[in-house]
DNA sequence: TCGATTGACGTTAAATTAACATAGATATAT
DNA sequence: ATATATCTATGTTAATTTAACGTCAATCGA
């Protein structure tokens, strides 16, 4: 059986070579179920490679090369406990911490509770909502303009927010790595993280491996400036000693360990 | 014929009162076609209003409509619906709306809908609660350290956030009135407000009449401030016109039955 | 007043989805 | 090592949803 990824690769690079296709074209052509071939389309959707509509499928319309690299994998639950896990290792009680608008951030909120009392600032409304009721930890919201689409708030009020503070930890995510710099989708959360780089005393990047050789929009920081990178097992040997040459401060974190 | 807007509302409320109903009982309920019944959920949904099911609707969890169908049942609903229904006449559509976070500018958000697109600044954890999921109101929520006595963001995080700003009408209360001036518990919930006050060009106060004559630990304004104070029947004559002599643009809102 | 435009609604065929069932792969326990 | 459980991909089918088109009435502008 074909691997369902290189399926949804061989689909993404079908319809991106042709701009449209019918979804009966790719029943035919793939020699699969309308339901399978649906299914692999609503990921890819999703995942905002292609677009669906109604009877056919076509490449997002901003750009084809950029769709085709726009392919991004979803991460799973373990991994990001595991890698909050060992952000822990970072954060003393009395600390102030911030927290970017990541689902991986979101799952380091928890593990908090055993170190307070802390200040706790991010702009992200999951977060948020998270905070707002604990004893013992100083909640400062990042206000700003609000974003469905990364339920946080962002723009120049998030900025400026930013800037007044001071955190002794800051953790934090990115969409893509590639080479030793790490990418992110869009430009104003770009600007968001980068305050929260220039306010924090000490900066963790948390990333699942399969995030790794991809990229996104706009870069956002080289992994050099972080003082550490914990990722998830799956990166090559060579890749792994590739980076720390380059002076990455990466960290394994092996995912069983609980 | 019923207008189409008037079967939406209908339909709305039907849903909001089951919580959740089968689109085949809104079509046997409504008696008309399935497909007229889909384009007027649809629309709901794209609203903020409702969630679609597949075969079912439910009511959106934490929805504006929701909160405007529980606002209606409640007891002072007549009085609380008039004052804020006042306010409306100091807003237009595109206006840029500032509310506080008084429980007062709070039963004014369900009420913007009707003046869509807006742009809504708030630092009450409730009311953007509420805007979080409505299209066409573009929401800046103004951070800051967190009170769970006010349940809102204040702080000097927030007033600088909102020095960055300008609103063309901010909608506010107070906790009581004494003379001309009107007073609040907290100084660091008065310094947001008058960051406020000074971020937007109308300002309206909403306080009902059984907020005059009283004190709080801290003066906030003086009542000529305000380009409108809206108030509820209860004071009394002698009292009406000496605020109107200081110079107070009082309105006093008649609590209509309906 | 007339024609054009708009919005609401119904009908129908086609497309999509949810739900269930199956099989292979992978992990876990005995 | 074997059995059991879990997970993922897939197919099948029925129900649901959508797009497209046509009709009708109300509104608008010349």
């Amino acid at each position: 059986m074909i691997k369902a990824d290189e399926r949804r690769e061989e689909i993404a690079e079908y319809v991106i070579k042709l701009g449209q296709v019918r979804i009966d074209d790719l029943v035919e052509h793939f020699g699969v179920s309308r339901m399978t071939i649906h299914r692999h389309i609503d990921r890819l959707a999703q995942q905002g490679v292609l677009r669906k509509l109604h009877g056919a499928v076509t490449v997002q319309p901003s750009g084809l090369y950029e769709s085709a690299f726009r392919y991004r994998v979803t991460v799973n639950r373990a991994e990001k406990d595991a890698l909050a896990r060992a952000a822990l290792d970072y954060v003393e009680a009395g600390h102030v911490v911030m927290l970017d608008d990541s689902s991986t951030a979101n799952a380091v909120v928890p593990l908090l509770l055993d170190l307070k009392p802390l200040t706790v600032i991010t702009n992200s409304v999951p977060t948020a909502a998270l905070l707002t009721n604990v004893d013992e930890i100083d909640f400062i919201c990042l206000g700003g303009q609000y974003h469905a689409t990364y339920n946080a708030y962002i723009g120049i009020v998030c900025e400026n927010a930013v800037a007044q503070l001071r955190a002794n930890v800051l953790i934090c995510s990115a969409s893509a790595i590639a080479g030793t710099t790490a990418f992110i989708q869009d430009q104003n959360v770009v600007r968001v993280k980068q305050a929260m780089m220039a306010a924090s005393a000490r900066r963790i990047l948390l990333v699942d491996h399969a995030k790794f050789d991809r990229i996104a929009l706009h870069a956002f920081e080289d992994l050099t400036s972080f003082d550490a990178v914990l990722t998830t097992e799956g990166l090559g040997d060579a890749q792994v000693q590739s980076l720390e040459r380059a002076g990455v401060r990466l960290r394994v974190i092996k995912t069983t360990a609980q």
